[in-house]
RNA sequence: GAUCCCAUAGCUCAGCUGGAUAGAGCAACGGUUUUCUAAACCGUAGGCCUUUGGUUCGAAUCCAAAUGGGAUCACCA
């Protein structure tokens, strides 16, 4: 049993003893560094029962823990706060106890819960931008914290494959492509079909303005502008599955899944299943029925199918058009239940910008108006946009950050500081280029999941990111000293691995405050799992890198000459460089060995 | 017009379910290296937590309104 919960049973014994009075709840916060304990007591809520003043109270009650509880050794009273001691045995026994054991255990329970993540869910038609990576990577670090958290995750991406988006590239290609393959032109496909999707709304743009010269509307030139009905009659040859037009659709995709498949490589995500909106576009319609059936959702007289959710303070929402075709809600809802179908999940979090809050509001009530008793289990992950400081992205503006590029860069980036800080000169090209993704990678990663995520955030291309502070180069740099320190005293026989901790050690503050935060890894990591936020995982590893970096600057480790107390702050580090690493883990930022 | 999200140091961000004197990093200024990796450490300076009301023993945190910023409100996806 943890502290927490031994203080908590005590307390509530204590009030019963004390006061005849009982608390539903009652919970510790961590004392405020300016004053002594570990743990604090807010006895304010206790007055009623105790009918004292607080510092009586609490008084009171820290006798009591005192003199009942072992673990506890020392308390103080300011105003109506209670700060308890807890023993530097106790914290050795707990350090013991979690030596050499993986933060993350690797087996799930066998009743692990379903939880499916679904992230990325990229279009075909251009390639992955700044605001994919964000989606990437938060939906990745989100599965990897639920595994951790003990439930059995299932990442899914659905790739939207079709629809006008995609004839607008295919149609360019076809025009002004001459035949340009990613070979021919040694262009990443993902680029190169990008390419065509800018130049077809580049000379769409124009014939708009002819027509507008010709004096017609702006809503009149959008659409009768010759391109524009080039690209619905293609879009209506690929519905009835048009043997050219399906064969060009299926070699363009094949050209952007090749570079899809390079770019995910890059960022370290992956997935165990994913779907194509092709397959599934058609969904949905079944769903219709039943609802129509119960009465949740109407007709009108055009035939045209809605559901009235202006009780709910939203407005009416179509969900099939009156020539029976289905929309983008119709087979969202139709991949849901598909989903549900499929994998009995527990929990679907659906990775997506927060330009669609409305869309999945909807989406979540309608399931549950519907009657889906597994539509409870269902969340919107929404995240904020990605800024440039001039704005935001705009892809068919060209204003973007493309994600290879960028990769690129914090690669490079990481490479020259390295060199620059003379940091290679033991290392083969092959480690060195190794040692150079890990460090601009887990550098892109954590600047873009230390944010939370609801919030937007600003990404200036300019001042590339930051190698110095609160970044993944400094956490690592700290687990690599742990590392090179292992090594040492492994080399010079120093090290004993298998007698652990010995008992006579008086902790220091520092160590004291440190073992604390190893404590409270678990907890971090269930308030992460409940929120989906790894935002709270990377402030987690910063604090604790932050604070072994201080340790390590005033405390010697192998220069220490009482064996004992060397062997001990050897394990010791050893145990906050794992926690790094699994912390680090968690956010799907590899560490190396040396830097 | 309606709905949703955001507002904390010059800049980028923490601040969990209300708790004691609001924290980091960057930028600025000053210091630390014969000592386990200085991508480090220490110090100085920098705040009406947008504003106004309310709830409370106690509010950056909860509620309401205002202001500013963003997003959304198609028989598009």
């Amino acid at each position: 049993m943890n502290i927490e919960q031994i203080l908590a049973d005590k307390t509530k014994e204590a009030l019963n003893a004390l006061y005849n009075g009982e608390v539903a709840t009652i919970s510790f916060e961590k004392t405020n560094p300016l004053f002594i304990g570990d743990f604090t007591l807010v006895v304010f809520n206790f007055l009623k029962l105790s009918k004292k003043k607080p510092e009586e109270t609490a008084n009171d009650l820290g006798n009591y823990l005192k003199t009942n509880v072992a673990e506890i050794v020392d308390f103080n009273v300011v105003k109506g706060f209670l700060n308890l001691v807890v023993s530097d045995s106790y914290w050795l026994t707990y350090l013991k106890s979690i030596q050499n054991k993986p933060f993350i255990s690797s087996e799930l329970p066998a009743d692990a819960p379903v939880v499916m993540v679904e992230y990325s869910s990229p279009n075909t038609n251009k390639p992955l931008h700044l605001g994919h990576v964000r989606n990437n990577l938060l939906g990745y670090s989100v599965a990897e914290i639920l595994k951790a958290a003990g439930n059995k995750v299932v990442k899914t991406n659905i790739v939207n494959d079709r629809g006008i988006h995609i004839c607008k590239s295919m149609l360019a290609w076809q025009k002004w492509g001459n035949g340009e393959t990613p070979e021919s032109s040694g262009m990443k496909g993902d680029h190169l079909v990008g390419k065509y999707y800018v130049s077809f709304d580049k000379n769409y743009k124009s014939q708009i303005s002819d027509c507008k010269l010709k004096g017609m509307s702006d809503e009149d030139a959008e659409k009768n502008a010759p391109l524009m009905l080039e690209i619905k009659e293609m879009l209506l040859k690929w519905e009835q599955g048009d043997s050219d037009v399906r064969a060009l659709w299926k070699m363009m995709n094949d050209w952007v899944y090749k570079g899809f498949e390079v770019s995910y490589k890059m960022m370290g995500v992956d997935f165990d299943k994913t779907y194509y909106e092709s397959n599934t576009y058609l969904l949905g319609k079944n769903i219709i029925d039943d609802g129509l059936a119960s009465g949740v959702l109407k007709r009108r007289e055009d035939n045209s199918v809605y559901i009235d959710l202006t009780a709910d303070g939203l407005d009416e929402k179509t969900l099939l058009r009156s020539d029976g075709t289905s929309l983008y809600m119709t087979q969202d809802l139709g991949t849901a239940r598909q989903r549900y179908e499929e994998n009995k999940f527990e929990i679907l979090i659906f990775t997506v910008g927060n330009e669609q809050d409305y869309h999945f509001k909807v989406l979540i009530l309608i399931l549950n108006k519907l009657g889906y008793d597994w539509a409870k289990g269902l969340h919107h992950l929404s995240y904020g946009m990605v800024e440039l400081p001039d704005g935001k992205m705009k892809s068919r503006e060209g204003t973007v950050v493309d994600a290879d590029d960028l990769m690129e860069e914090m690669i490079k980036t990481a490479a020259a500081t390295t060199k620059e800080l003379g940091k290679v000169e033991h290392l083969s090209v092959e480690e060195a280029e190794k040692l150079y993704k890990t460090i601009g990678m887990g550098a892109l990663k954590y600047f873009i999941l230390k944010v939370d995520p609801k919030k937007k955030m600003l990404f200036n291309p300019a001042e590339s990111i930051d190698f110095n502070g609160n970044t993944a180069p400094f956490i690592m740099f700290n687990y690599v000293r742990v590392r090179a320190m292992l090594r040492k005293a492994t080399d010079a026989g120093v090290y004993d691995e298998k007698n652990l901790i010995s008992e006579d050690i008086t902790i220091l503050p520092k160590e004291k405050e440190l073992i604390i935060k190893l404590y409270s890894f678990n907890s971090t990591l269930k308030e992460a799992a409940n929120g989906f936020s790894p935002a709270l995982i990377a402030n987690y590893v910063y604090d604790l890198a932050k604070e072994f970096s201080q340790y390590y600057h005033d405390t010697p480790v192998l220069k220490e000459e009482n064996k004992a107390i060397m062997n001990f702050r050897l394990h010791f580090s050893k145990t906050i460089g794992d926690a790094i690493n699994s912390s680090m883990k968690l956010l799907g930022i590899e560490v190396p060995e040396r830097m």
